[in-house]
Formats: C-alpha cells, structure tokens, sequence
DNA sequence: ATGAAAGCGCTAACAG
DNA sequence: CTGTTAGCGCTTTCAT
C-alpha cells in the first residue's frame, strides 16, 4: 500500500502538503493537482487507522441491537445507515443477541476502535453505559432507554397496547389476552400496561390472560398454545411484538382459527406476512424513523452540541383489521 | 484513557512489559500479576487503533451484502458471525444495497481500515475485487460467485430451481410460470435455468412464462398481477426468493386465490410468514451454514492456508407443500 | 525475562 | 501557501 510519502516524493510536495489536499484545507491548485495526479498513479487511499490514531477519532459509529434476524431492527438500521452514510460516516452494526455480556464486549470495541458514537438499543435493564459514557463518548438509546442521562428515541408503547386492544373491544371481543416480551424490559412492560388499562377502562377481565415470553416466534406460538390450551380460552390476543404476532397467528391458522375467527392485534408491522393484511389489526412503530431520528441527535452531539439531554417519543399508526367477527 | 505507559508507570515495570501480558508472551508471574491490577485499577483496554497501526491487521472481518432487510441474509449473517466470533473475531455488516458503488465504498473502508479479510455477497455482475485482491487480503464470495478465482460458497441453485418445479409438476399443475430475480444476477439466472429444464422434460410450456423482477417483495408482487392479467394465467408460480414468494402469495391471497388454488413454490425460507406451512413448497437454503463455511474458509486463509480456491456448493432440502389441489 | 528505542501512517502545530 | 517536526499508543526487534 502506497503512503503519504510516496506521494510526496512522487508529486515533489511535502507529506504535509499531500495530507491537506485528503483533508480540503487551502492548497494551490497546481499542487492540488500534481498530488491527485500521483495518488492516482499509485492508488493511494489514505489510511484510516493511522488517521484515526492521530485524531483520536474516527468516522464510524457503532449501532448496538439485541437481534439482527428482527426486521424491526434491520429497519432501523437503514434508517440509521442513510443518514450517517449521507453525512460520511460508516455504521458497524452489532449483534448483542440481547445478552448483556456480547453487549459489553461490543461497547468496549466501539471505544478501543475510536468510534465517533453508539446508538443502542438496550440488550436488557442491567445494560451498563458507564464506561462508554465515561470517555464522553455521546450515546443515543433507542427502542428502550436506559437508566443513564442520555438523548433517546422510544416509541409510545402505552398508547400502543391501548389502540390495539381498544380496537379489539371496539370489535366486539371480550376474552383479551396479551402475550408480552420479557417482562424485565421496559418496551414489554409498558405496552402490557397499554393493555391492561384498555381492559379496565372497559371493565373486562385480565386476570391469567397476560402472559411474558421472548420477544421471538417461538415465544410466540408457546404462549399461543398454552393460552388455548385454558379451560376458557380467550377470544383475541394482542401480540406485543412484530415476531410474536407472527408467532401466534401461526398457531391459529394451524388450529383453523384464522383470524378474525380469533381476533388478533399485533403491535409491530408485519412486513413478510403473507396473511391478508385486513384480517389482523396492526400497529404500526416507524422503525425506519426511529433510525433516522436516532442518528440525527448522535451527529449533533458529535458535531459539539451540548444541550440537556432530550428524549422523542414518536407516535404509532393504527391499521385496524377491516375483517371482524 | 489510560494507556500501556501509565500502567507501566504503575505496576513499575516497561510499557514492553506491559504489552507482552496483554500478548500472551513470556513474563514472570510476579509482573503479570503487578500489570494485571494495575490495569484493572486504571480501567485500562488496549487501544487498538494503535495495535492495528502498528500490526498491520485488525481482528475484523467485513460483511457485504446486498439487503440487510432480507432475513436470508441476516440469516446468513448470524452463521458468520458465530463462528467469527468464536475466534476472537468481530463483524462489521454492510449494506451494499445492491449498488456497485456503495459496495466499493466499503471494499474500500475495509482496505483502509486494515481488516483481516471480506465475506461479500457481490451486488452484481459489475462487482469489481481487484483493488481489494490486489491487497492480498482473503476474499470468500458466498450466495454468487464472482469473477474471480477465490473461494466461494454458493447454494446448488439449477436444482432448487429443478426441484421447486417438478414439485408443482408432481402435484399436478401444467402452466407453472417462474418470478425470477434481477437478469443478471447468477442466482436468478440459475434457477432459472433449473426451472426451464424441468418444464422441457415435461414438455410443458414456458413461453411468455418467465419474468425478471427484483429480488424484494414489491418485485414478486407487480410480477405476480401481471402474470394474472395475462390472457391465459399461469396455474402456478416458482418465486426466484423468499420476498419474492411472499409478494407473489400476498397477491394471491389478495385475490383469493390462495395456494394451493393456485401452486406456489418458493426457493428460500419464510421465516415470518403466517401461511399454513403444508400450502405452498419451499425449497429451504441453508443460509446460516453458507455463512458458517464461508466464516471459516475465511479465518483459514487468515491464518495462511494457501491452498487453490475451493468451491463450496451447498445442497437444499424440498419441504413440499402437503396439501394440492 | 526485561527494557530501550524505533517506527506503523497520518495530522496538526509551528515556522517561515 | 508550504515544509519541518513531533507525536497518537502500540508492538517488536535488539540488546542486556
């Protein structure tokens, strides 16, 4: 690999000289083009690392999420990487397979690698920001905040259960069960508060029909079985994720319980589905803009801006089922 | 952050001293022991900018694929990154977007950023190596081979196009059109031409039968209502992949003719669909073990095995739909 | 087994 | 506008 030096030599300039051309400070033009000319020739690309340990910085940001294979995240994550890659910077995207261990190993990457900034999304409640945010790196939580002072992006979770079971009620269930993710994250429990004050508004009957499982299909069918497997099965189900809902609806249609024979609310798109997208209600997170936004408020902070921090709550779309009962 | 000097200072030995602890060199355990805590109670991690700096290679390896939205790719990734990881090696997972430019972007980054070695997906038949071969850096081409002559893992694609069709034909369907992928990517291509062979066995029809689309849901969807409109419609469909095959089954499903009215076999998994899985053949592709092997190819010609490139072809299994028409 | 010292390739003062 | 120079933090000879 060619260096700076060599396209010095080769240019008839100073290493220097060659370095502000990479970097867009005031050089004359002939020079400018003398150094472009040979780092042509040699097939120069500057090289990162070294920049990187001279600035001690770089221009990559990590993005932290607890499961690549959901494509609520990998939704995210395109909006993340369009406005990072649109300002010149690169994402790295890490898998922590929520386990808070692979998470620290991660976040102790990011600082060893020099990144620019982390956007997370919270592998559980005992992720631990302490030493990233001890090297004043700025950090920006998304999905799920955390216990730290720090800009977030969550989505009202709350309000999500709610429409999603009123809209259930509204169609004329009365059995409501809610299968939720773990029950020690906060996404999970706040849209299993949605449900369960959408019930009591309405006076009906939650007890034993709120059950805590992964936020992952096979939690889903899990639970779905076991809740049909009750004395007095419920008559719908709100599913308090994209793949739990898929989860569940699986199990239905194998049970020849298609929805709406069995009503069903999903919070989360369902983007692969191939069920007629009127038959269950959705609730609709803007994953993409919850990227976008995410990776606004890590630039600024990069780029010096020092406000208190802020947290955006983005608001949800509901896309009730046109098929009842 | 502390660096290899102040932990010298502290344990009252050489920063030398230091890094050969952190190496797994010979030292005597009365120092390993003084460097150990004095690191521990610096909070000190190595900073590897530097290491890679001076080194010359980083423990990391660079993903590129084409759509990181596509669960067979984040499929694929899991199995990369299981295996990296287990070696001490992290993953950096980029989106090409199945664009040739921003593909060479990150096959740049990946130079400049000394990493170990790239598992790339290439975003097309354009897909340019040379900078990056012309590193000596190990490449391994998983999903498409390219140009070049590296190591490669690919899924036996003629016969899962072969398969998916004879299948319809076993089940009794005789005008089976076939939504392929982009023209001139060599996996829609392939297939393809599997598809082609087994109507010509059965000197069944393919004209005007065959379309090209994009390997993405609106793809199979647009292709699959023209295939609809067409004056004498087909009575079955091969999707070319698993979005396509859920854009093609939606609108069947739409128009109420839910397979196996009308036959659909896919090539690829549907991971998150919530059809009844006995209704439509999937051909299923191993995509956590193309990455698994394309992981460990690689990590074997990190370490230096010079061997001539080798071609991995992995086998599919038919999970055919048990219920026809 | 240990320390001293020389860089890896780049950028950022500092002079001129 | 341009060149000289001193490191960024680490690893790795080369002595001892």
């Amino acid at each position: 690999m060619a260096t700076i030096y060599d396209v010095a030599r080769m240019a008839g300039v100073s290493p220097a000289t060659v370095s502000r051309v990479f970097n867009g400070v005031g050089v004359s033009v002939a020079k400018v083009a003398a150094v472009r000319q040979a780092a042509e020739q040699l097939n120069f690309t500057p090289n990162r690392t070294a920049r990187t340990l001279r600035r001690q910085s770089s221009e990559v940001i990590a993005l932290v999420i607890p499961d690549i294979e959901n494509p609520y995240f990998t939704e995210m994550a395109r909006g993340v990487e369009d406005v990072a890659s649109e300002a010149g910077y690169s994402v790295v995207l890490c898998n922590s397979d929520a386990q808070v261990e692979k998470e620290s190993t991660y976040l102790r990457i990011a600082i060893a690698e020099h990144m620019s900034g982390v956007i997370v999304a919270a592998a559980s409640d005992r992720t631990n920001l302490d030493e990233l945010l001890g090297t004043g790196r700025p950090v920006v939580a998304v999905d799920r905040s955390t216990g730290h002072d720090i800009d977030g992006v969550v989505m009202a979770n709350r309000d999500a259960g709610l429409s999603a079971t009123e809209n259930l009620i509204e169609s004329g269930y009365r059995r409501i069960a809610h299968i939720a993710g773990p029950e020690h994250i906060e996404t999970a429990a706040e849209r299993a508060e949605g449900w369960r004050r959408a019930l009591a508004a309405h006076d009906l009957p939650s007890e034993g029909l709120l059950r805590f499982s992964s936020f992952r299909v096979d939690g889903g069918r899990e639970v779905m079985e076991e809740l049909l497997a009750l004395p007095e099965p419920p008559d719908a189900v709100v599913a308090g994720n994209n793949l739990i809902g898929v989860g569940a609806i699986q199990v239905l249609t194998e049970r020849g319980l298609t929805p709406p024979l069995v009503g069903v609310a999903v919070i989360g798109s369902l983007p692969f589905t191939t069920l007629s997208p009127s038959l269950v209600t959705v609730v609709r997170l803007p994953a993409r803009h919850m990227g976008v936004m995410a990776a606004r408020m890590l630039l600024d902070r990069i780029s010096g801006d020092d406000q208190p921090a802020r947290t955006v709550v983005l608001r949800n779309e509901l896309l009730p089922a046109s098929v009842s009962r």
